[in-house]
RNA sequence: GGGCCCUUAGCUCAGCCCGGCAGAGCAACUGACUUUUAAUCAGUAGGUCCAGGGUUCGAAUCCCUGAGGGCCCA
């Protein structure tokens, strides 16, 4: 009912976009061209105007003639002259149309037109009394009508739910928005580029997997009908590009959406995009090194500097990052020290004595990492890492030589998140064997589904042999919100996951 | 999961405290205007005030329940 209504509101503004559609037919207009040749985009425009401007005596100097296209987005109509603002994918510029330089056909068709059509207009740029550069039109084409009206032209669209859901409106009115869901394709790029100087080799690896292991999260299930087999999307692309390793690509990396089945918040989308790259004969000494180097070179390339502003704070990307031993930074923002609580009753009482929340059935592994996001994380501002993790928090990391508890692995942070997590590979097949079956025996005692999976074939290939192997995964949408100062990772997605309208069901 | 806040014209928002004709700007429509730029001027039209219930002579406004959304915390 409440809908009807609604739809007849706007009809009223569609019903007369409409008319004005069927008015332009009636004078043999097609209000939906096939193709446009433009010869300038609207900063070409500006451009030509400066730069005679520069060389130019003449007071009043006026280009050669230019056609552009883009969308109409204010119309000013002053009786024998309308002046329309026109934007591109570009920027935007005035364009004037003046009865006397139209034919009367033409100047007649500008009756139709709506805020939100697109346009072609050649004619030559100058610049008005009052500065502005404009296009003085002699000829102007429909290119395609709009009958559904735009955002308010000032204030723009600011119903945080309606951008997301129709983030092209987003785009349209806040040019920002566009701006920063632009980084993470930039840095898609120029990660790309960096790799592959490197001779890394890009790959993609399957979606759908009969096991989701390589990392700790619930996965979502799904189910595929002519094999009859429950099958779920990965939550981490790992073990495939390990098998890959094992298989003699020595370099290789995916950059791929995986899947996590938990909650939305400003931090968490269930579907994120990493960065996964192994390096043969490499350890996570290596792999730091690349990440200090990589993150800030790709902030150089896509912002033209290596310290970024998020928030109040400047944050300065440049190598190398400060190393900081995880046990150490625990005790020096906990007091905890974990060598001296080894048991989870050790570990809870500690935690319980600073107000540190413990999960009813939590492991030791999963305590200790509280304690980490609890008491550390937010202290981590300026790029750093943390190394050195112990072995009952890491099933895929390779123990340190000489060291019985502990692996070599670090994580990133930055602004108080953390941003990597990567290390020495574990390729003794007996020992990832092992740690496996304790994983899916936490499993079953603890109830905690996020425990990692064991994967019979990624066992396999690793008991073929797999060479020393230095591991990372790198959050994109993260990195692209610390280059991009974007505070919700819903900016930097484009189209984040929302809650699904009641409607999309009833269909 | 807990706390706080929001939902009124296509868009952006007043009105709610203290109950008494449903408001403004933009967008739309009619008209005027040859360098405007949030153009201006004159006029017109546009509403299930998120939904349901309650209190009241009378509810956008007060109370209860629900839905959707946001922010903070876990």
């Amino acid at each position: 009912m409440k809908n009807n209504n609604i739809e007849q509101d706007e009809n009223r503004l569609i019903e007369s976009r409409k008319a004005n559609l069927e008015s332009l037919r009636n004078l043999g207009i097609n209000p939906y061209p096939s193709k446009f040749q433009k010869t300038h985009t609207t900063l070409d425009a500006r451009e030509m105007l400066e730069d005679l401007e520069l060389n130019k005596q003449d007071e009043n100097p006026k280009t050669e003639s230019v056609i552009v296209a883009g969308r109409i987005m204010a119309y000013r109509d002053q009786g024998k002259i309308i002046f329309i603002d026109l934007k591109d994918g570009y920027g935007s510029i005035q364009i004037a149309l003046r009865s006397d330089l139209l034919s009367d056909n033409l100047f007649k068709i500008l009756k139709f037109i709506d805020i939100g059509d697109f346009v072609g207009i050649e004619g030559v740029v100058f610049r008005t009394r009052r500065g502005e550069p404009t296009i003085e039109a002699k000829k102007i084409d429909i290119l395609c009508k709009s009958i559904r009206p735009l955002p308010d032209k000032w204030s723009g669209l600011q119903d945080i739910e309606k951008r997301y859901r129709q983030r092209y409106l987003d785009f349209i009115s806040n040019d920002s928005s566009k701006e920063v869901a632009l980084v993470k394709p930039k840095i898609i790029s120029s990660i790309r580029k960096f790799l592959e100087v490197r001779n890394f080799i890009e790959v993609e690896t399957p979606i759908l997997v009969p096991v989701a292991a390589g990392a700790m999260a619930k996965p979502f299930i799904t189910k595929h009908n002519a094999l009859d087999r429950v099958l779920y999307l990965r939550i981490a692309t790992e073990l495939n590009l390990k098998k890959l390793i094992v298989g003699g690509v020595d370099k290789v990396f995916e950059l791929g959406r995986i899947f996590r089945n938990e909650g939305i918040d400003h931090l968490h989308n269930p579907e994120f995009t990493t960065l996964e790259s192994y390096e043969a004969y490499s350890d996570y000494n290596d792999v730091m090194k690349m990440v200090e180097e990589m993150v800030s070179e790709v902030s150089e390339d896509v912002n033209g500097s290596k310290i970024v502003n998020v928030g109040d704070e400047v944050i300065d990307l440049t190598p190398p990052w400060e190393r900081l031993n995880l046990r150490d930074t625990i005790i020096k923002y906990s007091g905890i020290d974990y060598l001296k609580c080894r048991s989870p009753q050790e570990l809870e009482k500690e935690m319980n004595s600073r107000g540190i929340h413990v999960e009813q059935g939590s492991n030791w592994g999963r305590m200790l990492d509280k304690v980490i996001s609890y008491s550390v994380e937010p202290n981590l501002r300026q790029p750093c890492f943390l190394v050195d993790y112990p072995v009952e928090m890491s099933p895929l990391a390779k123990k340190k030589e000489g060291e019985d508890n502990i692996v070599e692995r670090f994580e990133a942070f930055v602004c108080g998140g953390e941003l990597a997590n990567a290390f020495t590979e574990l390729n003794d097949p007996i020992d990832q064997r092992k740690r496996f079956e304790d994983q899916e025996k936490l499993r079953k005692e603890s109830g905690d589904d996020e425990l990692d999976r064991l994967e019979e074939d990624f066992l396999i290939a690793i008991e073929h042999g797999m060479p020393p192997t230095g591991g990372l995964g790198l959050g994109i949408d993260r990195l692209a919100m610390i280059i991009s100062g974007a505070k919700s990772i819903r900016d930097v997605l484009i189209f984040p996951q929302l809650k699904t309208l009641q409607d999309d069901n009833d269909d």
